[in-house]
DNA sequence: CGGTATCCTCTCGGATACTG
DNA sequence: CAGTATCCGAGAGGATACCG
């Protein structure tokens, strides 16, 4: 999409990448999934800073790339999980990449 | 900065990561640059659908942040040269994860 | 509890024109 | 050549209220 010739697959393969799992929020609810399922309520509590709206948005974006699972128990009140799919968990390295990375190069302290 | 608390420092970490190599089109540039050195002219011909102002503008922002290095030519016509840093180096074997997880995972083919 | 719906603001990002 | 400047639309994303 973006590019042709030589070194345009490399250019476009990364690119794919990011459009799924770019973003703002998508790698930070991956990472709150990283130890297995959890409840919508759950990943609010590990990224206080996003908001509803962002989550279920984030979310639902998520579960169109089948990167994680949605699971919901008709109960009341209503109980949904969330976990990685085998794709989802695939990306899990390059989590533990960024993160080394970040710890190793970033300035992330207060400022 | 997002969260306190046992996993926090994985999350934060990961968050600064995308701060400084997230978005539309900052990997696609240091993807660009991977193999050396490459002008304002050449890098936006490996990437077509970059307007020059989001060049611009990201080039900067990788800069600021010790990403890549600009080289000005005191000629002309003007001359300037874009160049990874270590850091930025650095940042090489993540794309190439990506890029294995989006050939293996994305159908990013005309849909 | 796990969402929607609505409103609002702000940044992203494209298009175009201009410049040293 | 390598940018700036300006304008504009679309979408990101927050805040709040409401719902089954």
């Amino acid at each position: 999409m973006a590019v042709n010739g030589d070194k345009g697959d490399y250019i476009c393969s990364v690119e794919a990448a990011v459009n799924e799992i770019g973003g703002k929020w998508k790698s930070l609810v991956l990472c709150s999934l990283k130890d297995g399922k959890l409840r919508f309520g759950e990943i609010n509590n590990k990224l206080p800073e996003i908001s509803q709206r962002m989550l279920t948005k984030t979310l639902r974006e998520l579960e169109k790339d089948r990167i994680i699972n949605r699971k919901v128990y008709p109960e009341v009140p209503p109980r949904v999980e969330y976990s990685l799919t085998a794709k989802g968990e695939s990306v899990l390295p390059i989590l533990d990449s960024l993160c080394d990375w970040g710890k190793k190069y970033c300035e992330y302290n207060e400022n």
